[in-house]
DNA sequence: CTATGGACCTGAATGC
DNA sequence: TGCATTCAGGTCCATA
């Protein structure tokens, strides 16, 4: 479920409780996308410092190393003081001071990786490769445009990529085309730099608002029972198809682009 | 280097 | 009702 906002929005959830904790056990569960990398053990006695967030990666910053956390498309994460038995699908217990901080993930595409935070740990490779921060300074049009360049992919497949700008997931990615009005299947490095601009600042826009619905729509997600607050998206085009466009009342379409569902409207996103 | 399809895994919804 | 197929908010990896 987490793209960029639902990711940032449980960070917001847990981020000032965890923080200064000490860790008393950790308990993995079935096996996740990728393996812990040191044992449980080793995190015992460590102080988490602060949780911060890249791309859709969290990161809880040990007092030695990092725990990254992803949520892959079906985690949700809680934190509470007095968590019941772990259920079906949690499969990561971190178990501190301050609470229980524990990965529901039916479909275990999520991770739980430990990183010492040198060169050659696993880690490096997740984040090695992360495009920009929408959300951050860096972001900017011009940066954007450059990143588009020699992308002769569509401009709806390269959002996703992550490699020029993170944090844009399949649902997002239609949204923010259809409200800077360009077409999905556009080459990237065909779009214009005015054009380009547009789509940037709906990047921006888009993500911004989800974070902040996000936030008052799951005030009560860190107290709430493990699986997390939904959003309820209003979209403009995803989930929508043949549905009237909310701009023109065109019925929306969907099509396939790399095995992905893509959202858009025929007569406003021309190009 | 870029682009593409397959892989990972479970559950819900849909179709016959 | 049962069983098969499709789809789901991610992203790494092998291959072309």
């Amino acid at each position: 479920m987490p793209e960029l906002p639902e990711v940032e929005v449980t960070r917001l959830s847990f981020a000032e409780r965890i923080r200064g904790a000490r860790v008393l056990a950790a308990h993995p569960g079935l096996p996740l996308r990728w393996p812990l990398g040191c044992t449980p053990e080793s995190l015992v006695g460590r102080t988490v410092q602060d949780v911060q967030r890249r791309g859709k990666y969290l990161l809880l910053q040990l007092d030695h190393g990092v725990l990254l956390v992803h949520l892959g498309m079906s985690g949700s994460l809680g934190f509470r003081t007095a968590p019941a038995a772990p259920g079906r699908h949690d499969h990561f217990d971190l178990v501190t001071t301050h609470g229980t901080l524990r990965l529901h993930d039916p479909r275990r595409f999520g991770a739980v990786v430990w990183s010492a935070g040198t060169q050659v740990d696993p880690a490096r490779k997740l984040l090695g490769s992360l495009g920009m921060e929408p959300l951050g300074e860096q972001f900017d049009p011009a940066a954007f445009h450059a990143g588009l360049r020699g992308r002769r992919a569509p401009i709806k497949q390269v959002l996703l990529a992550g490699d020029v700008v993170v944090g844009v997931g399949n649902i997002y990615a239609s949204e923010a085309l259809f409200q800077a009005g360009i077409r999905p299947t556009v080459r990237a490095d065909r779009l214009s730099r005015a054009r380009a601009d547009r789509l940037h600042a709906a990047v921006r826009q888009v993500l911004a608002r989800a974070v902040e619905r996000g936030g008052s729509t799951l005030r009560d997600f860190s107290s709430a029972t493990g699986d997390s607050g939904h959003f309820q998206l209003e979209a403009a085009v995803y989930g929508r198809a043949g549905q009237p466009c909310p701009q023109c009342a065109t019925p929306v379409r969907l099509i396939r682009q790399g095995q992905r569902s893509t959202y858009f409207c025929p007569r406003c996103q021309r190009a």
